[in-house]
DNA sequence: CTAGGGCCTTGCACTCAGTGCAAGCGATCC
DNA sequence: GGATCGCTTGCACTGAGTGCAAGGCCCTAG
């Protein structure tokens, strides 16, 4: 039989999002407490704070693995040279991932107007990421990178606030591909001679 | 010779605001506590959570007086059928309003990356206002408003990151115009009838 | 087998944000 | 003159977040 194992980083790491997760959905993230967590995943308050930086940052920081999907899928993305149209679509792709259950969390903490800052909070990984990617297809352009990212995160953040949590999460997928298709983002006139 | 007169609201709310703007901006975010802040608006350190609920409502809250500018420029923006110019109209002339000298102090802010929130903080009562107009001139649209409003502060927040804050203001409001020239939004499918 | 070094956990103590409560103070209204 | 209302303030408390130092587990070198 296996020995008793110390549980890996990531494993520590996921227990304390797990037991976020599901003790925000509870009761609310105002009445919950780090210390709450830490005894939910079977640690102490001290090691909550080694993994994660804020109580906040237990529910919305990427997930690790997750974050590394992103990171390949823009990698891998398409060049069509369309720069906005090959943005949304891997906002398309990336819109059907999503843990929907935390993003369900994500709503009705969201709804109780309790964290003010979460609509960037949840996005705002992403919407480095898609930065990051953006500044790679348009190197020299300052305003443009920022300016798609914005604009793709807005969509999303739309869709989001916009989806009704307790439908599917398809549903979801569907606002976000009409936000995003109701969007346009041009060249600035400096690259239009592209 | 008038009277020792008690300071009025607003006239209270404004040294809160003044001081720590003043204290931000020379010791950062992080190391201006609220005790700092009252002792040097002359209150106590309880009159200012009385006034703010947080030590960043106290940089980010909206002066009331630039707030109903904003609520009679939204009521009396002219309506060409076009939602998006509209909207776009809406920005360039508010966008050369703001109390620049705060701006620079939020940059600073948000560059030093103290606040990780604060791209919205700073924008989120002016895209508030925005929704509101856009929910009037969009009636039975869900997701139209959030999703123009969305953007306008999209291209306003890339413009705003993108912008050197030791360029004079007006510099600010030219990248603000180009970003909302290079993104267009569009009417949904369900409206396009109108 | 043992000694040591690295990584992780944990407890302790501390600062500071934010809140409820109740007392105080000035102006106003009968 | 007394009741009331609004604002201020002090006090005490909860809870987030941090620095520090001690202890435990594992891996490796001798």
């Amino acid at each position: 039989m296996t020995q008793a194992r110390h549980p890996t980083r990531l494993e520590t790491w996921r227990a304390l999002r797990e037991a976020t997760l599901r003790l925000v959905a509870e009761h609310g993230f105002a009445a919950v407490s780090v210390d709450d967590v830490a005894a939910a995943a079977g640690t102490s308050r001290r090691t909550f704070f080694n993994y994660f930086p804020t109580k906040a940052a237990a529910l919305f920081d990427p997930d690790p693995e997750l974050a590394q999907r992103l990171e390949r899928l823009t990698a891998e993305a398409p060049d069509t040279g369309d720069v906005w149209a090959d943005l949304r679509g891997i906002c398309a792709v990336f819109v059907r991932w999503g843990p929907h259950d935390a993003l369900r969390v994500y709503r009705r903490v969201a709804g109780s107007g309790e964290l003010g800052d979460y609509p960037v909070e949840v996005h705002r990984h992403v919407q480095a990421a898609l930065e990051a990617w953006a500044t790679r297809r348009l190197p020299g352009d300052e305003l443009g990178p920022r300016l798609l990212a914005a604009a793709a995160g807005a969509a999303l953040g739309a869709a989001f606030r916009t989806w009704d949590p307790a439908s599917p999460a398809e549903e979801f997928a569907r606002l976000a591909d009409e936000a995003l298709a109701r969007v346009r983002v041009g060249p600035g006139r400096a690259t239009e001679d592209t």
